[in-house]
DNA sequence: ACAAAGTGTTTTTTT
DNA sequence: AACACTTTGT
């Protein structure tokens, strides 16, 4: 993360850092590492690390990378380079490794797959094939399955005879991913009349999008085909990126696409060492187009070791041993975990509680995290409520029920404005601006943010190398505070209106200036976007708020108990998971696909720590929605009516 | 105007 | 499977 240009990265000066042998090298920041993750990180070829749930696979990757790069396996002036396929997921691996060995972390590239795929294009769109040459840019367009439904129908009217009935069968939501993602671009468009139905509808899909005249239409997996065929018709640019990056890390290796399969083969398919880690049993992302076994095609075709990860971080025994019971279903091979998280005593570990209405169930559960939190030091933010889908329509009850004991939920994928919550609190935008807001409301206190605050000013003044403007920004930023310190003072939050607050503000920080900064440095964000969402947000906020710490406190949600899927809940943990929703209604898929409905059922129990509480009601559990129920009964959870 | 029949959505990320 | 929403038929 803490490389400028990560593509074609200006090596760091050699530092006179001291070379560690490979035999006295020990890890930083952790105790040390179970025997198998040992193996594996002193494997310095092609590795599969199969690391289940709380395993440590973000920690095991930045050892490894210390490593490699302490030892002078990964020498200046090569780098490792780290993809993950979130945003969150790349930053928080960069982090670490930084963390870990400061001296080396220039050395660190992680980003994720679209970030670098984006980023070839984007500068050696020059290199592509004649064929494909990008003559007037390009925008970033993603289609709806109802757009990608019309189109089919297009070509199929417009289709040879011999091909109209195949190609009108290709399914809307399956197109992109599983069809144009799927397909190698020949360096050569063929000008001979196609003969297959799948090389018919991507060239049409190709002739729409890209080809014709005018700016290109791309969405990721257009540029993930692009990049691919620019390394592969490439060879000079194969060779640099090979050079540069000799060592290579994909987190999540069980959701990768055929299409970032085929590009991983075609850019590191050979003179490079790439780690793959991941977790077959939370495969859930094939309805997205993941590929059905790609941690196997992966040790097939870069001829890897596989170790396998059997130490659990996370979850106490007994949880570790529940999990197990699912494991087996989805692997009848895997292989029991070891507990290695300290034992909580007082509760337990796991149960199943019944309820008649969703209305006693979200009033029983408020009181009973609210009574939980009352004897005991956790907060709001250990406890998850977890549910398989439709997650905004469990958030008015519990909402309600947990607002009477002063607990707020937190839910990211609720919308706000046009914008998601998490993106919106993501965004540095909103950072500024609700750090303004923090800094004149509570002056001393908070260096941090004020070190937050000023470096963002100076960058949207450009001030960022001037000494002379950082001062300037420095002074204006304690005005600015005063200003809107008195401001707030003499306007408390049910006065006022989002819109006012908003515009106090823009104006003390130069809402041009902002506009500008925003357009020139992440130009997938809009302005008026993000500044609409963040009123929207403000407005409900101040509403019942009794002060403006209140306001600010309900705006961020920092403290909350936070509800979301099963499928957003993977990688992340709390002390106590409530799986909401053990019922026919919520799991009406699993008939359709047995394996991905229990893996998702495994990524959601696996995020407890120390207790996890299911959820369920008094409908008919016979159907596939038995399986899961057979599973909880053979781990031995008690069932508990909860009325 | 209203009911029946049909369609789409559910689980998501990426600049 | 179940719900929301749209189109068609009387």
């Amino acid at each position: 993360m803490s490389t400028p240009d990560p593509l074609i990265p200006m090596p760091p000066a050699p530092r006179r850092t001291t070379l560690i042998p490979v035999d006295d090298w020990r890890p930083a920041g952790i105790e040390d590492l179970e025997p198998a993750a040992w193996e594996a990180l002193r494997d310095v070829g092609n590795v599969a690390v199969v690391a289940g749930p709380g395993a440590g696979k973000t920690e095991f990757l930045a050892q490894r990378a210390a490593y490699l790069l302490q030892t002078g396996l990964c020498p200046w002036p090569q780098h490792i380079l780290a993809i993950s396929f979130k945003r969150d997921a790349a930053a928080n691996l960069g982090r670490r490794v930084t963390a870990r060995v400061p001296e080396h972390a220039g050395r660190f590239a992680s980003m994720t797959f679209d970030a670098f795929t984006k980023g070839l294009v984007d500068r050696f769109a020059l290199a592509l094939p004649p064929d494909w040459r990008m003559t007037d840019g390009y925008e970033i367009s993603t289609v709806t399955n109802a757009e990608v439904g019309d189109f089919l129908n297009g070509i199929a009217h417009a289709a040879p005879e011999a091909l109209r009935w195949e190609v009108a069968r290709f399914q809307p939501n399956r197109f992109v991913s599983g069809v144009v993602g799927n397909y190698d671009l020949p360096e050569v468009v063929p000008a001979d009349a196609e003969v297959d139905a799948i090389s018919y509808a991507v060239r049409e899909w190709w002739q729409a999008r890209y080809l014709r005249r005018g700016k290109a239409q791309l969405d990721f997996v257009m540029l993930n085909r692009l990049a691919e065929l620019l390394v592969r018709a490439v060879p000079r640019l194969r060779r640099a990126l090979r050079m540069t990056y000799p060592v290579v890390f994909v987190d999540e290796f069980q959701d990768t696409t055929s299409a970032q399969f085929s590009f991983l083969t075609s850019v590191f398919g050979e003179e490079t060492a790439v780690t793959a880690v991941g977790d077959s049993k939370q495969r859930i992302m094939g309805w997205a187009g993941a590929l059905p076994n790609a941690v196997q095609r992966f040790t097939h075709a870069f001829d890897a070791t596989t170790y396998s990860l059997a130490w659990n971080f996370r979850s106490s025994d007994a949880l570790v041993a529940l999990q197990h019971v699912i494991a087996r279903q989805l692997d009848p091979a895997a292989v029991r975990a070891t507990s290695k998280a300290t034992t909580e005593d007082g509760h337990d570990p796991a149960s199943l509680w019944t309820f008649s209405t969703d209305e006693a169930e979200a009033q029983f559960i408020a009181d009973w995290i609210a009574r939980d939190i009352a004897g005991s030091n956790r907060t709001p933010a250990d406890f998850a409520l977890i549910a398989r889908q439709k997650i905004k329509d469990f958030e008015p009850l519990f909402r309600a029920h947990l607002a009477v004991h002063g607990i707020r939920v937190r839910n990211d994928d609720a919308r706000v404005g046009k914008m998601t919550l998490q993106d919106l609190l993501k965004s540095e935008t909103t950072h500024l601006l609700i750090g303004l807001l923090r800094l004149a409301h509570e002056p001393h206190g908070l260096p941090t943010v004020w070190q937050d605050v000023s470096t963002t000013l100076e960058r949207v003044h450009g001030a960022i190398d001037d000494e002379v403007a950082q001062h300037r920004v420095g002074e204006n930023l304690t005005e600015m505070t005063l200003r809107l310190r008195a401001w707030l003072e003499s306007h408390p939050p049910s006065t006022v209106s989002a819109v006012d607050t908003v515009q106090q503000l823009l104006a003390l920080v130069d809402g041009a200036a902002l506009r500008r900064y925003v357009r020139a440095t992440t130009p997938g964000e809009d302005f008026d976007l993000i500044a609409g969402a963040f009123e929207a947000r403000l407005e409900s906020s101040i509403k019942q708020a009794a002060g403006w710490g209140d306001a600010l406190d309900e705006f961020e949600c920092a403290e909350a108990v936070v509800l979301l899927t099963a499928h957003r809940s993977k990688g992340l943990e709390y002390h106590t998971v409530f799986f909401l929703g053990i019922h026919d209604r919520q799991w009406w898929a699993l008939g359709s696909d047995l394996p991905e409905g229990t893996a998702t059922f495994f990524v959601g129990l696996s995020r407890a720590a120390h207790r996890l509480i299911l959820t369920t009601d008094r409908t008919n559990r016979a159907g596939p929605i038995a399986a899961l129920f057979t599973m909880l009964a053979e781990a031995g959870v008690p069932e508990i009516d909860c009325g």
